[in-house]
DNA sequence: TCCCTTATCTTTACATCGTAAAGATGAGAT
DNA sequence: ATCTCATCTTTACGATGTAAAGATAAGGGA
């Protein structure tokens, strides 16, 4: 536990002369791949380095943890360096979020690609998704947990646009029926809702360990893929009255 | 936007006379019911208003501004006060998302209760969950959403409990069948999974305004009761193969 | 009745956080 | 060569959670 800042924002008034940046050399290396190991005063890629900071703090300390100091800290520069990128956490767990979107959308695609037989089609797209939550549940969290989003940024808007462009896709592929973009039938909005709400749901239950209880009742070794396989293919027996 | 505190934390290390606690009358009087006027030193049932106060902060400003000094100002006493009843922030959260369990479990079984038809029946505990949701976002979110939740304490233990007892009692009142309390076939536990999925995974999709999406194509005037009713209800078109 | 123990509540203190504002630095345009 | 401006650092402030110590009252035993 590092912490040059506590000193440094309280004591030396005192005006001492102003050192040039390499004087703090007791930090890690910023850009290990760089040549110069001289740290300039311009980052260069600040931006991009911040948000791989915010993912490897995430993954390691969880949502609590990921500050905007704490990020800062990671990266190696001041406290107050992320602000001018991302004017405010707001603004970079949305970056960050976005970035979640992005891997997960391609991770998405990936297995859908992937599958070969009908069923595995159908079950690709849902795996994945509880697959990627359950390998990175931090960004889930940030994606799917967090409040401070602000969805009207271009980057996150799209990303999230294009994760609910895919699943009403793949939903109009299993009814194989097209699903226009600008309007809906009942029964199309209620398949969609469905199939995001099941797996959605599924997902955050699973992280939040409330599926425990029902895991551990089931036959020994069930895990919680195949829970879900049956939660998506099991016959539904009491049929309700449809209207 | 009343802070008395700052200006007491800071200043005043001179020892000024201990005033006796009724010369700080310029607060809001605690126990509105109450005959003494006089606030006595000893709260009596802080413990019950802290949570009741709790409540309305989290009514009025919402998760973000549900914090343990915010509570204890609203209740009327020092911002210390709090730790003594619950511990830490965890405690008082988890106090308060077991009372929120209690009263989302209350909702649902009346609900249950009111219903005639078989139709009615098997909507009215997913409508009654949605509906406690949407009329208390905050207590949802505290109960769902929230990370710093501690379930080994015993009221917040029980109350989840019996919230999950009651989903799986339905789901086995629909299957016609007895679902025993320590083993589950995979086609139970599937059930159980695919009914809380469905009702929680659209309830914080509700909830986090991603449904919008949806609603806005279809037609005119859909409410998100009646897309939810069409979800649980509408038959499901291209069925996947079973294995 | 008096004292003592103990639970309850307040004060004080501290590390940390988000954010604002002002200063320092250097890259690129003119 | 100088100017401009984006980038990064310093400094500062209010707010929060939490710990520790002090003050206050309630209740029980002598």
């Amino acid at each position: 536990m590092t912490k040059p800042e506590t000193k440094s924002e309280t004591a030396r008034s005192s005006r001492a002369p102003r050192r040039t940046r390499s004087a703090a050399a007791s930090r890690p290396p910023r850009r290990p791949g760089s040549a110069k190991t001289e740290t300039p005063y311009h980052h260069g890629a600040l931006r991009e380095a911040l948000l791989q900071a915010a993912e490897r703090v995430l993954e390691r300390d969880g949502l609590a943890g990921l500050t905007l100091r704490a990020v800062a800290r990671e990266a190696g520069v001041s406290h107050a360096a992320p602000t001018h990128h991302f004017g405010d956490l707001t603004g970079l767990l949305s970056e960050l979020a976005a970035v979640g979107f992005r891997q997960f959308n391609a991770a998405m695609a990936a297995s859908s690609d992937a599958a070969s037989t009908p069923l595995e089609h159908a079950l690709a797209r849902p795996k994945a998704y509880v697959a990627y939550a359950q390998a990175h549940p931090g960004m889930y969290g940030i994606m799917f947990r967090t409040e401070r989003l602000d969805y009207t940024r271009p980057s996150l808007h799209e990303a999230a646009e294009a994760s609910f462009a895919g699943l009403a896709n793949a939903v109009g592929m299993m009814r194989q029926e097209q699903i226009s973009e600008d309007a809906l039938t009942l029964n199309q909005g209620a398949a969609i809702a469905r199939a995001w709400s099941m797996v959605h749901g599924f997902t955050t239950l699973l992280l939040d360990g409330r599926l425990k209880d029902i895991l551990e009742r089931l036959p020994e070794g069930t895990t919680a893929e195949r829970l879900l396989e049956a939660m998506l293919t099991a016959p539904i027996t009491a049929k309700l009255p449809s209207r």
